[in-house]
DNA sequence: TGCATATTATTTGTCGACAAGAGAAGTGGC
DNA sequence: GCCACTTCTCTTGTCGACAAATAATATGCA
């Protein structure tokens, strides 16, 4: 209950500048987990209404989520949630592992007391995704997890490349995440704690060979999705 | 001269979606070129203007450049062209270095011949700059030579982190360019023919070791620069 | 009926104006 | 003279409205 804060007309009810990561954050959530499916039409006006403020606080938080390619705006005429092209598939696959690896090595070298505290917590998160068999929690913990890795790295370049391919990798899991009730969640707890263990020893190579490791095992878990969902359509 | 179109008003000029990218270009490449240096205020109204155009769509040219991390934006107060932080300049130098080696394996692995032209442009127009002695031109095209390796490599992840790495290398550069009518210019042509020669072979591991060797030279060079600046200060 | 053209509809891009925040400057009390 | 408080100023954040561009639709003609 507010002290009585000037009882002017229509309540603002919201600070001058949150608009803009209100709308953002809400809507990058609703396209990572699918909510907004590739190819979904963004129409400003509808946020606006949808959002109770006007267009140009939505444009801002448009423009933004385009310079991280999650939506691309056709000149003039429609805004849609970016596709996740598997032409390309290589080249995320290459990206992933390569910055794996890196945030891996460089967290074993460069982590403090409380970066261990905060990957700790993450991996809670995502074990205790694991035992309810959440399987969208787990994917977004799991990214949670990795990005905590790559914090302890101190690397913001390598940082912001990974939070990127993290963010397409959470939208090609939902994609798939039926898969999810097999025996590879728990074997991921495992790995996560080799890689801690790794990470809080200093052991730089070890933690630099376990992150490819694991990697490696994410993307044959997704080329098996993949060509898995490839064989049933050719089995029609 | 244009054929009698529209003679009404104020004659528009511009074609509608093209104020954004001109803006953006422009305060891109003063930032880079440090004609605005760090820490110089961006004003909104200023630039409005200047380029006789309304708020709205400098706003949007201002978000994109802070999308890059070119310049910060205190909230409700004002807008500056961000510093480059002489504190994480080790993380800088290992992601350079990285995104060197991988982009010219990648680039000998994936090139095609319409690629081998672009480099050998790129490479011409270095040269040209080289013994013009322009240094400016020099760090222009360098840059522009490896973003045309990279292109070959054809992956757009990696693709996206090397551009910003050289953008912030460009500044760096610029700030300590008086040295650059020293020796290493021409070893600096060597060097990318090298390169050329070991992408045009498809020698993957030959790229990837000259890309390290060359990405190496510039960390040493800079390096030196910066400490050469240092110790003049002590001097004093 | 089929095609070229004109019209409409819808969405985006741009504008000018106003209001809120935050610092700077001014004011009063001790 | 110094500190707390108030006022002012300046920049940004938000708004509603209008204009341009494009796709969809309608219209006319063969």
């Amino acid at each position: 209950m507010e002290p009585a804060k000037k009882v002017s007309s229509a309540a603002p009810e919201r600070r001058r500048g949150s608009g803009v990561r209100v709308v953002y954050d809400l809507l990058r959530d609703e396209i990572l987990d699918l909510v907004l499916p590739p190819g979904s039409p963004i129409d400003e006006v509808q946020l606006a209404e949808r959002f109770s403020m006007s267009r140009t606080p939505i444009r801002e938080a448009l423009v933004r989520l385009a310079g991280e390619g999650l939506i691309v705006t056709l000149p003039n005429r429609s805004t849609m949630v970016s596709n996740l092209d598997f032409l390309n598939m290589a080249a995320f696959f290459d990206a992933l592992v390569l910055m794996y690896r890196v945030t891996a090595q460089l967290a074993a070298q460069h982590r403090r007391p409380e970066d261990l505290d905060a990957i700790r917590d993450r991996q809670a998160a995502f074990a205790a995704a694991v035992r309810a068999q959440d399987a969208l929690a787990m994917i977004a913990t799991n990214a949670a997890f990795h990005a905590a890795i790559a914090e302890a790295g101190r690397n913001p370049y390598f940082n912001s490349l990974f939070s990127r391919l993290l963010d397409e990798g959470r939208r090609f899991l939902r994609l798939y995440y039926q898969s999810y009730e097999d025996r590879l969640p728990q074997q991921f707890v495992d790995e996560h704690e080799a890689m801690i263990a790794a990470i809080a020893a200093r052991d730089t190579a070890e933690a630099e060979r376990l992150g490819r490791a694991h990697a490696e095992q994410i993307v044959r878990q997704i080329q098996t999705l993949t060509i898995g969902d490839e064989r049933l359509e050719i089995a029609l």
